[in-house]
DNA sequence: TCTGATGCGTC
DNA sequence: GTCGGAC
DNA sequence: GTCCGACGACGCATCAGA
């Protein structure tokens, strides 16, 4: 019960400091197993991130056991529904008058995702959801299904949870931060830091730590900008995060091509080896060589690194190694078909663990002195990186990226360490738009959550020289205000064709420019193309 | 036995 | 991945 | 600056039902 009401109550306050005030005082209420799992669904799971299991259950069974528990007839249900395309309003409506409650406290509810998980099949996981749905109060069941979805749509996820741990339990903000980030684990570090043991968190090789990223930046000229900026700050006064830089007139920034793979973090001793994806994932089954040579590395390691596509001195595509992603087979069936498969490599660009030793708190330029020094294994490569000195140097390098094949550039300050988790000011990504397309829209869709009453998002079609047809080429709205969105919504009603619940065809006179970054054939959509990454650059009046 | 729908995880 | 909006 | 929410594309695994 405590859980649902300190939900609704963050839910109906928009200010951010008063949401980290109520989780706080609900955290210090409760004891530590109860706070390792609450802290958890806060932040929109079932269970902790570095967890391998997955409920499989989505919208369908959702819908599907809510409609049994209601024992209402399916017009009604798709009436109310439709309503308004958010899972957990829907759940409340249609569970309210309509259950009879009985006792189901957090605890309670842990146990239950457990016995979900371990069911097969869609069909018991509807016949258990529906049965447990049947003894909660509509506002447990809400809850239930917006933890099952992993939307909360209470204005609060992770940051903020993490915050309020730290009020809970007076403990710097940082020293929590810092402990999720070597821990993977929300609950584990509630505890802690309950406990007062946070030093306890600690980088230990086969523990995935988040990775670091970047904040994108649109040119070359506000890459270099932002360096410009920190320098200035740095040689007035000492600085916080970064080592001082006194005695460097002029900045230096490292660059990277940003590869087109997946990120990827491994862990290696001459023992064992694991790799990690950018959400600590465990996927070292889907890359079994080059997890079995990450084993000939004659130091313990953590690289993080690109995983990608290649082939004899040739760079592949993303396209390509989605064709090794998602695998569940095991490591011997690859070996046996490999010969059809994606070949790939690791291409390290940093060094975060060297032999019992954590180099999160050294300069990126001596962890790139250390990463020089490592021998390879086939199968690995190290980024290569350049100095720039000029907007204009980082301009050129693009270029030159681009002509490798690669997405952009990735620009980093060497003296920065490696902060996990954070998006900080000290990695840029640089990429840019492939071409825009002019397209006209065809059908239009109610929205989700905050855009559940207005048209959001679009379907937008080409037209085919030959037949003159308008062929659906992809979705978006990404790139809209809210006013032009509200804007857009009105048109479109005016405008309709036909409706088909959420989605109506609209009249084809709305055209947009669509960025995107690459283009690529699909099943999808009817004119066999897709788009990479679209969104709404303009509307064409 | 095959196929389409669904769920998940990557970008 | 993308982007806009709120704090 | 940082966080959150609302959205795009794909491929693979799994399962229900044709």
């Amino acid at each position: 019960l405590g859980f649902t009401n300190v939900g609704q109550a963050i839910a109906a306050t928009p200010a951010k400091l008063e949401k980290v005030r109520l989780l706080a005082e609900y955290f210090s209420s409760i004891d530590d197993e109860r706070l390792a799992i609450a802290t958890v669904y806060f932040t929109g799971h079932a269970f902790p991130q570095t967890d391998l299991r997955t409920l499989q259950v989505g919208g369908s069974v959702i819908y599907r056991a809510l409609g049994g528990a209601a024992k209402i007839s399916d017009a009604e249900f798709r009436r109310i529904a439709h309503s308004h395309g958010d899972a957990g309003k829907t759940a409340f409506d249609v569970l309210d008058g309509r259950t009879v409650s009985e006792p189901f406290g957090i605890t309670d509810s842990y146990k239950f995702f457990e016995q979900l998980q371990k069911l097969r099949g869609p069909v018991a996981k509807k016949e258990a959801l529906q049965n447990r749905l049947a003894q909660l109060s509509a506002r447990e069941g809400q809850y239930v299904v917006k933890i099952l979805t992993g939307d909360l749509r209470i204005g609060l996820r992770e940051g903020l949870v993490e915050e309020a741990i730290a009020r809970a339990f007076n403990v710097p903000l940082d020293e929590v931060k810092e402990a999720n980030m070597l821990l993977g684990d929300i609950g584990r570090t509630a505890v802690l830091a309950k406990n007062n043991e946070l030093e306890r968190a600690e980088l230990s090789l086969f523990r995935p730590i988040k990775c670091m990223l970047a904040s994108p930046e649109p040119t070359a000229e506000a890459i270099w900008k932002r360096f410009v900026d920190v320098a200035a700050v740095a040689d007035r006064g000492p600085a916080s995060a970064t080592p001082a830089t006194t005695g460097e007139k002029m900045p230096v920034v490292y660059v990277e091509d940003k590869f087109d793979g997946i990120r990827a973090q491994l862990h290696a001793s001459r023992t064992r080896s694991e790799i990690f994806s950018r959400d600590l994932k465990r996927i070292t089954g889907q890359f079994p060589e080059i997890a079995e040579q990450a084993r000939q590395f004659s130091e313990e390691v953590i690289l993080d690194g690109e995983i990608i596509a290649f082939a004899e001195d040739r760079k592949l595509t993303f396209f390509d190694l989605q064709k090794r992603l998602g695998r569940k087979t095991d490591a011997l069936d690859l070996f046996e078909t490999s010969s059809a498969d994606v070949p790939v490599i690791f291409v390290a660009f940093d060094l975060l663990f060297l032999d019992d030793r954590s180099l999160l708190r050294t300069a990126l330029r001596e962890r790139r002195d250390l990463l020089r020094g490592l021998k390879l294994p086939p199968k690995f490569q190290i980024a290569s990186v350049v100095a720039a000195h000029s907007a204009n140097e980082i301009e050129s390098e693009f270029k030159r990226a681009r002509l490798r094949l690669n997405e952009g550039l990735m620009v980093k300050n060497p003296q920065s360490f490696y902060s996990p988790g954070r998006r900080g000011m000290f990695w840029f990504k640089l990429k840019k738009e492939l071409a825009t397309l002019d397209v006209v829209v065809v059908g239009a869709e109610l929205g989700h959550g905050k855009r559940n009453h207005v048209l959001s998002d679009y379907t937008f079609a080409v037209r085919d020289e030959s037949s003159g047809e308008l062929l659906p080429i992809g979705k978006a709205y990404s790139g809209l205000t809210d006013a032009e969105i509200a804007e857009l919504t009105e048109h479109f009603k005016d405008n309709t064709l036909v409706e088909h619940g959420r989605y109506r065809e609209v009249k084809p006179d709305i055209v947009l420019e669509v960025a995107f970054n690459s283009i690529q054939p699909s099943t999808r959509h009817s004119s066999g193309l897709a788009l990479r990454f679209p969104r709404i650059k303009a509307i064409r009046r």
